[in-house]
DNA sequence: ACAATTTTGAGGTACGTACCTCAAGTTTTA
DNA sequence: TAAAACTTGAGGTACGTACCTCAAAATTGT
């Protein structure tokens, strides 16, 4: 059975209110007696019953996730598993709250995290691109004793607590591999389509998906990005120019999730039977695609586990207890049509 | 704020210890009381303050594992995981407790869970092939009120309360699609090698892989299965064997994670260079052969958390309790070099 | 050596639930 | 209709922690 705080008590012998005014660093302790309540600590191997400590707290974690409000399909399956939590959340003495801020704008995302602060909340996920303002807000955060995590895309440079999301240089080298084995072995030319070079996320795949490519199947040539920017005939018109101007055209590299367009547009046989496509994020769409074999791998990450995962750190860092850090891990992964689930 | 039972006395207009008698139910309340709580539960929405019963109660989880103590990396990659949680346990009152037993001995199995019975646990979760004996064994736990999960194989026709683990014929699947796509399109033969075809894994990943074979890449022939029965030189003859009878051999696909021999003859450059490997479970061993290129592809269930979800569904069947389905289900991963993270 | 200050202990209440006893009230049965 | 059986309420203690008050003790400064 593990101590209590009666144990650590009588083991320092000191009174119980002593105990838990070092418990809880309220003043009026002389050293001396908080080096010995410390020492009983140790010696017993005591840790704080969190159940119990937020049980006479009535302890509530306010928890806020701030996302960009874009309309893409990986958002919108993120949004969903938010809300989710959020119903399973009551039960677990917290509340979660989903907050969108225009994508890009630093400068709201900054005015939000403010507003959290004045709230007293107890941590906040942040999904942004990583800019000298945003990092300035979560310092500002951390001073206040707000818990930080960076989801999906991380802020590397910043105070944040963890980052919870792939290394997407890794996530462009598995789906180099992918494309580099599916497509048949001889030369050939990849295109490679996004939303936006903006952000981080798909340069980094791009990264990844070159350097595998040029490691490993030089004979591919990976033609510039396109980006559609969200805009369906931007895509379609994209794409109509690629194969016009490309002749032998083996496989299509989705680096973001919003490419709804792509999956239409290669499912109307407008291309050569034989083309690999890989894509990113499994959302409804790709899913479909992956089941009609429009697409054939799809790299994603498990936004059910990321949006728990961060709700467990937060929670963590927000009563400065140690995290199971392979639980919090996510993982690059690969689906293909047999492995849905 | 949830309610709570003060709450369900005022709306149910009676008193505290009668709603205590309703909740838990005790003896002594009459049906029409009996149904003006449970209205008053429904209305308010009520449901026990788990962790606040548990402090009540002293509540211990008594968790037991059974697995099969043979001596492959799997088992010893799930021991380890088991092991880390135990220590975790501590801290969320429950104690786990992992016991081997002679595998492929269904009676050793049954006499342990009967031990496991006397010894009042709140829950077992064991890996064993599916047997009569076994499913009366399960039966007789529930009986006693015990909870019970399948552990990476399944008990589809016991009482047993949850299957943890990966449905064996799509993992199959899977491999038969990496592997059809990973060697040239064109005529070969595949290697396919196991410790045992007793075990009903293997039986079921075989099949998936055939199903597939045949229907995507007929062009292949699968040959029939070498069985290694953790012997490295059965293994080692068994391999020589068949490429000495079989000409054009292009891959080699290992069902079971046992076999360490393989990846070290694939590494002894016996086979002409562009064999192509894929195998089952990620191990240190087969960590190891992905990173050198000895395997090309690894299809395998996240060992951690099998454990981990065990352990909630235990916990959660023990206290009658919803699980959060999603969270639990365990996904067939592949895992490439590049995505080993 | 005295007052002022700091330190410590004793005791309480509370969180939401479990489980216990005892007495008073209500219904059933002979 | 009285005894027996059942039903209900009131009140208590406990779990491990948090947080409060007040008084006693120990230490400090003058």
């Amino acid at each position: 059975m593990r101590p209590t705080t009666n144990d650590l008590a009588r083991e320092a012998d000191v009174s119980l209110a002593t105990v838990d005014r070092v418990l809880n660093d309220r003043a009026g302790v002389s050293a001396k007696t908080q080096a010995r309540v410390n020492a009983a600590i140790k010696k017993l191997g005591y840790t704080r019953d969190v159940t119990a400590a937020n049980l006479a707290k009535k302890r509530q974690y306010k928890l806020i996730f701030v996302l960009p409000d874009d309309s893409s399909q990986f958002q919108k399956t993120l949004t969903e598993e938010i809300e989710s939590a959020s119903i399973r959340a009551s039960s677990e003495r917290s509340s979660i709250q989903l907050i969108k801020v225009p994508p890009n704008d630093p400068h709201a995302l900054v005015k939000e995290l403010r507003k959290c602060q004045r709230r007293r909340v107890d941590g906040i996920a942040i999904m942004a691109p990583e800019t000298p303002q945003v990092r300035d807000a979560i310092s500002e955060l951390k001073e206040n004793n707000i818990a930080v995590v960076a989801l999906v895309s991380d802020q590397p440079k910043s105070q944040c607590d963890h980052f919870i999301g792939i290394n997407n240089v890794a996530a462009g080298r598995t789906a180099a591999k992918l494309m580099g084995r599916f497509v048949p072995n001889k030369p050939g030319k990849i295109i490679v389509i996004t939303n936006s070079l903006q952000s981080h996320d798909s340069v980094d795949r791009r990264l990844g998906f070159d350097e595998t490519m040029r490691e490993r199947f030089s004979h591919l040539m990976v033609l510039p990005t396109l980006e559609g920017h969200n805009d369906r005939n931007r895509v379609k018109q994209a794409l109509t120019n690629a194969t016009r101007n490309y002749d032998n055209v083996v496989g299509v590299y989705s680096l973001s999730s919003g490419n709804r367009a792509i999956m239409q547009d290669l499912a109307s046989d407008k291309f050569p039977a034989p083309l690999v496509v890989v894509a990113h994020e499994l959302t409804s769409h790709t899913r479909k695609a992956l089941q009609n074999e429009s697409i054939d791998a799809v790299i994603t990450q498990n936004t059910g586990h990321i949006v728990r995962s961060a709700v467990r750190v937060l929670r963590a860092k927000s009563d400065q207890v140690e995290i199971d850090s392979s639980q919090e891990r996510v993982r690059i992964e690969i689906v293909l049509k047999e492995n849905l689930g």
